[in-house]
DNA sequence: ATGCCTGTCTCAAAGGATAC
DNA sequence: GTATCCTTTGAGACAGGCAT
């Protein structure tokens, strides 16, 4: 530590009293106006220097409430209000800045609710300062609401969000949503979607899905007659139904299936072969067993399901 | 401890490919 | 044309990381 106060002062000055002192430490600030530290004069020095209060600061503290104050000097609050109360601008010693505490209330669920990311970004505070802020703010009664503070991520994925809005409710499937989004995962893509979706009030993905297949279901029963019906060909029947015959051939199977008139001779052997791995290992073990895509081992496994008897 | 977000595993319906 | 096997597309359950 340097024991500064055995140097020779910088110079002698009066305070706005017209009392010396001497100066140890000067600095200029953003209102023009120079700060002092030092001793009364020829008081013997027993700890770290004090702000001198001068003629010039005082005028400046007299046209200037306290956070303009603070933030024009590079002053802390206590020495600010210390300097307010010797000059009888200040009845109470009072912590709260009258426009500090307005812009505290009119941002409180900001406050309470954002990100600290977010407010960082948006009000240059940290996370420290927000804490107060919000000790401060239950202090005056508010409670924060039953939601978590958002956190980045969240608040990541709301300014894309944000950005998107549009394109994100025409999207037809996930993949768009994924792409436009920038998510690797679908089900992180689906998620964030699923919250636009419910926020604009669309209908999500799985709504529209639903909605298409039971559409479908229902064309193919009002028109089950003519699609079942082994007097006229496939071609004949997508003619009049004005659809392709692959359509007609598919609406004809799942009729059937739903019927109950199909009966599938599937790759039963192999099935019944395997019957203890496709009940004990998972799906994953049982696509490196056999070599198997993952939609293959499913399917060998609703078999073995559907013929257990 | 709790809720948000993501990754993994699993399942299901529709439709494509292909042998017959 | 049909039956069978498989892929595509979408979703749910659940667990774990993370911030609060």
């Amino acid at each position: 530590m340097v024991k500064r106060y055995k140097n020779d002062p910088i110079k002698i000055i009066k305070d706005w009293q017209g009392e010396d002192w001497n100066v140890y430490e000067e600095r200029n600030t953003q209102a023009g106006v120079i700060i002092y530290k030092g001793w009364m004069y020829e008081r013997v020095a027993k700890s770290q220097y004090i702000y001198i209060l001068t003629s010039d600061l005082a005028e400046f503290l007299k046209k200037h409430d306290r956070a303009q104050s603070m933030k024009l000097l590079g002053l802390s609050v206590k020495i600010v209000t210390k300097f307010r109360r010797v000059l009888g601008l200040q009845k109470k010693y009072d912590y709260t800045l009258s426009t500090l505490r307005d812009w505290m209330l009119e941002h409180q669920d900001e406050l309470f609710n954002q990100s600290f990311q977010m407010l960082n970004e948006k009000y240059g505070l940290t996370q420290t300062e927000v804490t107060k802020y919000c000790t401060f703010l239950r202090k005056k009664g508010v409670q924060r609401s039953n939601k978590l503070r958002k956190n980045k991520i969240g608040y990541a994925n709301r300014r894309i969000v944000e950005n998107n809005k549009e394109a994100l409710a025409q999207c037809e499937n996930i993949f768009e949503v994924q792409s436009l989004l920038n998510k690797k995962n679908h089900r992180a893509a689906r998620y964030v979607h699923n919250q636009v979706c419910i926020e604009l009030g669309i209908p999500t993905l799985n709504d529209l899905r639903l909605q298409h297949l039971n559409e479908k279901k229902e064309w193919r029963l009002e028109h089950k007659e003519i699609i079942l019906n082994k007097q006229y060909s496939i071609k004949e029947i997508a003619i009049q139904l004005n659809k392709t015959k692959r359509e007609i051939l598919t609406a004809r199977s799942y009729l059937k299936e739903l019927f109950g008139v199909k009966k599938r001779v599937p790759i039963l052997n192999w099935v019944k072969e395997h019957q203890q791995d496709l009940n004990t290992l998972s799906i994953k073990e049982l696509c490196e067993k056999f070599n198997l895509t993952m939609g293959a081992a499913i399917y060998r496994r609703k078999l073995l399901k559907q013929n257990e008897t």
